[in-house]
RNA sequence: GCCCAAAUAGUUUAGUGGUAAAACAAGCCCUUGGUAAGGGCUAGAGUGUGGGUCCGAUUCCCACUUUGGGCUCCA
């Protein structure tokens, strides 16, 4: 880090101390917790004795420029751990901190029995620092919202209410951010769900169960051929597969067992336990079983895009990043050891296509497991070794930058996950290619090897898209609505002048209609600007415009306007239909 | 699930303790216009659902549902 990034944060970290030193003087009794820089600002998580709503923000925002200007410094001093707990005896969540330091549990905050304290005015708070030499050097914040938070992260411990802020050195600065805020908003994929009329939620039918609009549903479509064709150029066939099952597939598989609070369960009218499928891959091990396998039939790749469903808590559901039902582009390889870096290496290569078409960079993680929580796995340390080793030879051979995520692995396998982020900049998980060396096991999936035994093979779960529901949202926000004309649900706008040329207009579609191109007449009887509007809000890429100049034409005519503003000019239909089948065909 | 906030026409929003206003969209009429909003008229909500307080509730209170931002979780 250099010296700058590192001034801003003493500067947000001084920030946070500011918030709590304006808090506890506004709300006498309110107990202090913890106070963190993150980006772009700081948050401080508060128990008040008194709901405080983003009503009060003002009212402390007020108090902290007040303070502020008091130019207090901010001064470190360590106590003993007796001092210390004399000095914060009012105060539950620190005196628990210091007993951590007291047994040697944690330095964050002190070591060896000592405890470093940093008092700006009134205020004191354990911290080690560093801060900024005085208060007048804060510059510019901003509160800007309010959530709750476990006490140390923790769901069994108290709910606290935390305060986030931006701070910056100057005003531009903070303004310039809050404008990206805004700017992001804009790339919302709900309001441009909503806006393009994509997909809907309907309180009838319940949260986190999207309803795909015609629209929409072209989107899904196209995206899932361009996955199959990339599957099928290597050798992997559909399957089918019903969306419950009986208990005991999840016993077997383990899932029951580990996930069964997320399972939708079903009870017939025998009386008899069923489950709505959270997954595919027991489902796809029983076609897989169903015969004896040679060696020589290895690798057998299914494939099936398929709906599962997981009853998330209401509070984690947002949008199409979280949902209920989750629309996978699953796969699950059944192959030898011997084909295992092959056959990941040949997923690999269909994620770097499919991304690269949409101009995508992704992050790498490798998901490993957590050597601390064996009881979260299926399987031995040993054979986590195994696979996890086969995975980091994978990415070192891709020579591609990741990161190592411990505790972050499926329960019965590492993964390779790949990342990107929303318009506001969350996470997400798209991709992921993970090794099961365990599902195999359970189920007894083998094949017949060229010595004629029964060899135990391994399992490659592999998604691309991940799921549909949350790649759309993602893409909908990387786009800003405006897809590319293969994607876009409408293509061409044939917009006639007047009435006079509907006629005209109509063949014009018609044609277009009939060589495959989504077309789509307006018939309105609005002012060819209007018309030019409309299509140009919903992201259309081509209007193609008629009137008398084009009706003139001995052949079919119209004139060209894309999206962006830029004239095409009179065209000849033939042939600006090859130019949009060329383009469609590059995935442009 | 937990914390905070919100829910008014298809959409975006206004507003009020005495049963609600507008824009866009929609329908009709006029206009037949050449590259981002031509004009007029009409219809459309009883204010998410259910309770409570009140002479009277869309407005205040409670619960639920849904949504947003977080926390926790995320095979």
């Amino acid at each position: 880090m250099n010296n700058k990034n590192k001034e801003l944060e003493s500067m947000r970290h001084s920030a946070a101390h500011l918030l709590a030193y304006a808090v506890t003087t506004l709300y006498p009794g309110t107990k202090v917790a913890i106070g963190p820089v993150v980006e772009n600002g700081f948050y401080y998580d508060f128990a008040f004795e008194n709901p405080v709503t983003t009503k009060d923000f003002s009212r402390i925002e007020q108090k902290m420029n007040e303070l502020k200007k008091k130019d207090f410094a901010f001064t470190q001093k360590w106590v003993s751990v007796k001092e210390a707990k004399e000095l914060f005896k009012d105060e539950p969540y620190k005196m628990e901190i210091i007993t951590e330091i007291e047994k040697g549990e944690r330095e964050d905050f002190g070591h060896k029995g000592e405890v470093s304290i940093y008092t700006s005015g009134e205020f004191s708070d354990l911290c080690k620092g560093p801060h900024i030499s005085s208060s007048k050097q804060i510059g510019v914040i901003k509160l800007l919202s309010l959530a709750g938070a476990y006490w140390k992260g923790n769901e069994k411990n108290a709910m606290l209410t935390r305060i986030y802020g931006a701070a910056f050195p100057t005003k531009e600065e903070l303004d310039a951010y809050l404008w990206r805020l805004e700017e992001a908003k804009k790339r919302d994929h709900k309001k441009l769900g909503k806006e393009l009329d994509l997909f809907v939620f309907s309180e009838l039918v319940g949260s986190g169960l999207p309803l795909w609009t015609p629209k929409g549903t072209v989107i899904r479509e196209l995206l899932n051929d361009f996955v199959w064709k990339l599957r099928r150029e290597r050798g992997y066939q559909k399957v089918t597969i019903p969306h419950i099952t009986k208990k005991e597939l999840y016993e077997t598989s383990g899932h029951w067992a580990k996930f069964q609070n997320e399972l939708f369960k079903i009870t017939t009218r025998e009386g008899h336990e069923f489950a709505m499928k959270p997954m595919n891959c027991p489902h796809h091990t029983q076609i897989f079983a169903h015969l004896p396998r040679s060696y020589k039939d290895m690798p057998q790749r299914y494939t099936e895009t398929t709906m599962v469903y997981r009853d998330e808590q209401t509070g984690e559901l947002s949008g199409l990043s979280r949902v209920r039902c989750i629309t996978q582009d699953d796969a699950h390889v059944f192959c030898r050891k011997s084909q295992i870096t092959a056959e990941c290496s040949s997923v690999w290569d269909i994620v770097d296509s499919f991304y690269s078409a949409f101009g995508f960079k992704l992050e790498v993680r490798l998901s490993l497991h957590d050597p601390d929580n064996m009881k979260a796995y299926l399987g031995t340390p040993e054979l986590w070794t195994e696979a996890e080793d086969a995975l980091k030879t994978i990415a070192k051979n891709r020579k591609v930058a990741y990161v190592e995520a411990k505790g972050e692995a499926a329960f019965y396998g590492p993964k390779i996950d790949f990342i990107t982020h929303d318009s506001l900049g969350r996470e997400w998980q798209v991709a992921t290619i993970q090794l099961d060396v365990n599902m195999p096991d359970r189920f007894d999936l083998s094949c017949i090897n060229e010595q004629g035994e029964k060899e135990r093979i391994v399992m490659i779960h592999c998604a691309i898209m991940g799921s549909i529901e949350r790649f759309t949202s993602i893409l909908i926000e990387h786009y800003a609505g405006a897809f590319p004309l293969w994607l876009s649900p409408v293509q061409v706008a044939v917009l006639p002048i007047s009435d006079k040329y509907i006629d005209y207009a109509k063949k014009v579609n018609d044609e277009l209609l009939a060589k495959g191109i989504r077309s789509e007449l307006d018939t309105t009887a609005e002012s060819i600007g209007k018309k030019i509007r409309t299509a140009t809000l919903q992201k259309i890429p081509f209007m193609g415009i008629i009137g008398q100049k084009e009706a003139e034409q001995s052949s079919l005519c119209l004139s060209v306007r894309k999206r962006d503003g830029k004239d095409g000019g009179l065209q000849m239909l033939d042939s600006f239909i090859n130019t949009l089948k060329q383009s469609i065909e590059n995935h442009e």
